[in-house]
DNA sequence: GAACCGTGGTG
DNA sequence: TCACCAAGGTT
């Protein structure tokens, strides 16, 4: 059913935006390490569905700049979906730790437990068949359709959305629009090169089309654009706005052995908040009006002394930590593993952790503001 | 649909 | 300081 502020796909430049956007593709094109570039595409090299895949899931809700490093470490240590396979989850998370959405790594452990068990080790070449896969939605399994394997899929991602709702100049809120946008980018989707097509959308939207002062003078559908022909390109997206986020509190408790300046971590449960990663106890992290906080709190009796606290803001939250340190020469009666400074950069810690680690170990006399996190450091 | 799920960069 | 944003998926 049309909606009134939608306009008929007749009304849309269709005929005209692949071609002139490849031709800018071909010269403008961004050299990324899982990309093929448009010269060796054209002279027979297709790109690897591993690292297509490897790739796409680790760009979800992630920027270029980020996933460049992760990227480089996991391919080197895992050069093949086998390889992936054949690891312990728990080495996928430690790679993964830092990266965020920890979901995106049990399920690519799964994901590649199942291309190697059920599909002989290759990725399955259709969006629909690889839409099935764990960790793979609507958007990573037309991404690797189409560019590894040259399905005439419609790619929509926050980039596509983006040059979409200007070029039409789609007045509707995101995400109500989306039907309409997908519309939109099918109509526009060439049968050759469609993998070229979606990147090419993508890179644009990146390096053209940007959220914040769009480039019109530099864009290759400018002529094409009626959000730029009114001058309101930076008018879209529009978007629902969204409540502030509510504020939680708890508590961490770091137990250091002294021999050795070890620290006691435990696994959190696989699902939820930071699913599977490692962490010194915590308390339940509530609202932040009966959050438990206190020495009082300690999963167990020690000298609890407290070291300031640490906030750390989360999708739909932020959280204060307070930070508590004691001296043990025991085990702590609950589960977990001391974990030594040569192993800490091995761990599955995710970057609130490293914050509450840094606090309790800071140096007394260092002033307790500093939010961030050291950068991570690795065994080897 | 909407809530849940991380983090770092940027204006 | 803060709000927004980034090659989204699952429940």
């Amino acid at each position: 059913m049309l909606q009134p502020e939608q306009q008929p796909l007749s009304a849309a430049p269709v005929p005209s935006v692949a071609g002139p956007l490849l031709f800018w593709y071909d010269r403008h094109a961004r050299a990324l390490p899982w990309r093929v570039s448009p010269e060796s595409r054209t002279a027979g090299t297709p790109p690897e569905p591993y690292r297509i895949w490897l790739s796409e899931v680790m760009l979800q809700q992630t920027t270029v700049a980020t996933v460049k490093s992760y990227f480089a470490r996991f391919v080197d240590r895992w050069p093949t979906v086998g390889a992936v396979a054949a690891a312990p989850e728990t080495d996928i998370l430690g790679e993964w730790a830092g990266l965020g959405y920890y979901a995106r790594a049990r399920n690519l452990h799964a994901c590649a437990k199942t291309v190697t068990d059920d599909f002989d080790g290759c990725f399955p070449r259709t969006a629909a068949e690889l839409r099935a896969l764990p960790g793979i939605g609507e958007y990573t399994s037309a991404a690797i359709a189409a560019i590894a394997f040259d399905e005439p899929v419609a790619v929509v991602d926050g980039n596509v959305e983006r040059v979409v709702t200007r070029l039409f100049a789609i007045e509707a809120p995101l995400p109500g629009a989306r039907k309409t946008i997908r519309a939109h980018v099918a109509a526009l989707t060439p049968d050759s090169r469609p993998g070229d097509f979606a990147q090419a959308m993508m890179d644009l939207g990146a390096t053209v089309c940007t959220p914040t002062g769009p480039a019109c003078i530099l864009c290759p559908l400018r002529v094409h654009c009626r959000a730029a022909t009114q001058g309101r390109a930076a008018q879209f997206p529009v978007k629902k706005p969204k409540a502030a986020p509510p504020e939680r509190k708890g508590a961490a408790f770091v137990a250091v052995r002294p021999a050795d300046g070890a620290i006691w971590l435990r696994r959190r449960a696989r699902s939820g908040m930071l699913g599977g990663m490692s962490e010194p106890p915590t308390t339940e992290w509530s609202a932040r009006a009966d959050g438990a906080t206190g020495a009082e709190a300690a999963p167990f009796a020690a000298n609890w002394r407290y070291q300031g606290a640490v906030t750390h803001g989360f999708t739909h939250f932020r959280l204060e930590l307070e930070v508590y340190r004691a001296e043990l020469t025991q085990e702590p009666p609950i589960a977990g593993w001391w974990s030594n400074e040569a192993a800490r950069g091995g761990e599955a810690l995710p970057t609130l952790m490293r914050k509450v680690l840094d606090r309790a170990l800071a140096d007394p006399a260092e002033p307790r503001q500093s939010p961030k996190a050291q950068p991570r450091k690795r065994a080897g």
